[in-house]
RNA sequence: GCGCCUGUAGCUCAGCUGGAUAGAGCAACGGACUUCUAAUCCGUAGGUCGUAGGUUCGAAUCCUACCAGGCGUACCA
């Protein structure tokens, strides 16, 4: 939309050119935008203000000169004035609305997207969590703005794939293996001590049963090393299901789960060590072999392989970013917890180690969930087994109202997460609010179908008829929408959404409670029956991008 | 010590990569349901944008220093 104002503006710097008042030695990039206050005009540039310097001239005189060339005789200008320090405020017509509108609506479910991503090919990996235990609220958290973001993405028009990495490989594996062969010997009455460090959970225990169930006692009277690599893998394929049903419950689902394990398989972690080593990114000392990452912005340098001959989670790691990027992926996106965030800068330097742009990479840091209950916080503990899982969460408040309450805050900002505020339907809690506005749109659309009055949008409806200011406000809102998911993606912020659709969703509340839809002026009504179909597209569009559904009653 | 994130109304947060008089919701106060869903709407009040400098036509936004909170700084994952 801002593409045509721009043309507008660009086309009367070239005649400004072109007669002589304006030099214009290179050309200016044309920024465009909403003014603040709507009264003003429906977009402004401050394009006067920019040329200001290399024209030497001062803005409102050089506002005046681009004022004098934009062709006013067009049926989309409806005026533009000059205001403030030199704003060009420019008043569109009500055809140059409804046209684009009409196109909009006519989209359905394909309004809002774009092609800025111009099919790039994107890797997506979050959640990522180790399976050695159930999904808590942390994860949900990213597990939520993961799933959002590439909706998001793909709407934007990149090529989008989604990943969950799943480390079944390491000291953490072997642990979780033995905590389940230890409680099922204590199922079975052996008197066993059970170590500080080993997963407490009461699943495990589960998990334990599940053996006795299965197996009985085959494995109770062999030797340690025979059965930990058994209730190992018993364990974590558990574990993982038990991950993705969480998952899948919250609607977020992978294109693909990556194996740690399969890197070891296919000598790919064998090989980045070789290959990083023959470009002389690596080295042996005390009896450990390191990489150089200090030469590449990391604070020092990082252990591979250990004394021990184990390699480290993040030896695994070179070999995992290697292959993503070998997989053609142009732009790899990770997203982590916070308390990781020591680790870009050496994941950085791997990647320039490999002889990859740094920039091709970014990780995303998911700051802090503290759940709290009526203001209270809810204590939570991994290590005792004692904390609130994402299930939990969700069979309490519901995936709407937990998804919602993830993606309303920008992810960088600390999250209070109340259960209490997020399972209250009131207007403490926006995902209601916007539902609402949903189903009282649906609603309408009801009592129109009663009254005998057929709206299908195919119908020659008479648009004009919108002549309320309030009506044009909502379609000017609606129109933003395709810029607010394409400035989303951009950004990688998926809490824009959310608070666009609280600004679209105000503007039809309060319409609704000054105006009536359905009336015995039947043209009027369909044409704000147009509208208002426009209206739930919008709303439904945005919400499936965060993935929460739009009911038809409430 | 060093690094990352945060600091905006009493509370929870926006502020669209530097623009016009800093915005919402909640809480407070006052109004609106015989009319398409009151899970709603309308109004009033509420601010040294953590502090101090700097950059320029112009700063909540960029730079520097400091203050406060969170997180990290492993041959753990």
């Amino acid at each position: 939309m801002k593409k045509a104002i721009k043309e507008i503006i660009e086309c009367a710097l070239n005649k400004a050119k072109d007669a002589g008042e304006l030099e214009l030695a290179d050309a200016p990039d044309v920024v465009v935008e909403k003014p603040k206050d709507e009264k003003m005009g429906d977009f402004a540039s401050n394009i006067a203000m920019t040329l200001a310097r290399s024209e030497r001239k001062n803005p409102k005189a050089i506002a005046q000169i681009i004022e004098r060339h934009i062709d006013k005789g067009t049926a989309v200008l409806d005026s533009v004035e000059i205001a403030g320090p030199g704003f060009l405020n420019l008043k569109m017509s009500q055809k140059f609305f409804l046209d684009r509108f009409t196109d909009a609506v006519e989209k359905r479910n394909d309004f809002g997207e774009s092609n800025v991503g111009q099919g790039t090919k994107i890797l997506i990996e979050f959640v990522s969590a180790n399976p050695t235990g159930p999904l808590h609220i942390g994860h949900g958290r990213g597990a939520a703005v993961g799933d959002a973001l590439a909706r998001i993405l793909k709407k934007a028009g990149y090529d989008l794939k989604t990943e969950y990495y799943i480390n079944d490989v390491g000291n953490q594996m072997n642990i979780l293996g033995r905590s389940t062969w230890l409680r099922y010997l204590e199922l079975l009455g052996s008197d066993t001590e059970f170590p500080e460090d080993h997963y407490r959970g009461e699943y495990i225990k589960d998990i334990a049963q599940l053996a006795i169930d299965q197996h009985g006692k085959e494995f109770f009277d062999k030797p340690e090393e025979e059965c930990v690599p058994f209730f190992k893998k018993l364990a974590k394929d558990n574990i993982l299901e038990g991950i993705k049903e969480d998952l899948s419950d919250f609607r977020v689902t992978f294109d693909n789960w990556f194996s740690e394990q399969s890197l070891y398989e296919d000598n790919s972690v064998e090989g980045a060590i070789e290959w990083l080593r023959g470009k002389g990114h690596v080295y042996d000392k005390d009896g450990a072999v390191w990489l150089k990452s200090s030469a590449f912005d990391d604070d020092k340098d990082r252990v591979i392989v250990k004394q021990t001959g184990e390699k480290t989670y993040f030896c695994s790691d070179i070999a995992y970013h290697q292959n993503k990027i070998k997989r053609g992926f142009k732009k790899i996106i990770n997203l982590m917890g916070a308390d990781h965030h020591g680790y870009v800068p050496r994941m950085e330097a791997v990647l320039q180690a490999m002889g990859y742009d740094k920039n091709i990479f970014k990780i995303l840091l998911i700051q802090f969930v503290s759940l709290l209950r009526g203001g209270e916080k809810v204590a939570m503990s991994t290590r005792s087994g004692e904390f609130e899982t994402l299930s939990d969460v969700v069979n309490e408040v519901g995936v709407d109202a937990a998804r919602y309450y993830f993606l309303m805050r920008s992810s960088d900002a600390h999250l209070d997460f109340d259960l209490e505020l997020a399972k209250q339907e009131t207007s403490e809690n926006p995902v209601f609010y916007i539902q609402y506005a949903h189903a009282r749109i649906c609603s309408i659309f009801r009592g129109a179908e009663e009254k005998g009055i057929q709206f299908s949008g195919n119908e020659s409806i008479d648009l004009s008829l919108l002549v309320e200011e309030e009506e044009f406000s909502i379609i000017k809102a609606i129109l933003a929408f395709p810029e607010v998911v394409e400035k989303s993606a951009l950004a990688l912020e998926v809490h824009r959404i959310s608070h666009y659709l609280l600004d679209l969703v105000s503007r039809f509340h309060g319409y609704y409670s000054r105006h009536r839809v359905i009336s015995d002026d039947v043209p009027l009504t369909l044409a704000r029956l147009y509208l208002l179909d426009g209206l739930r597209i919008t709303i439904r569009n945005g919400f499936d991008l965060m993935g929460i559904s739009v009911p038809e009653k409430m």
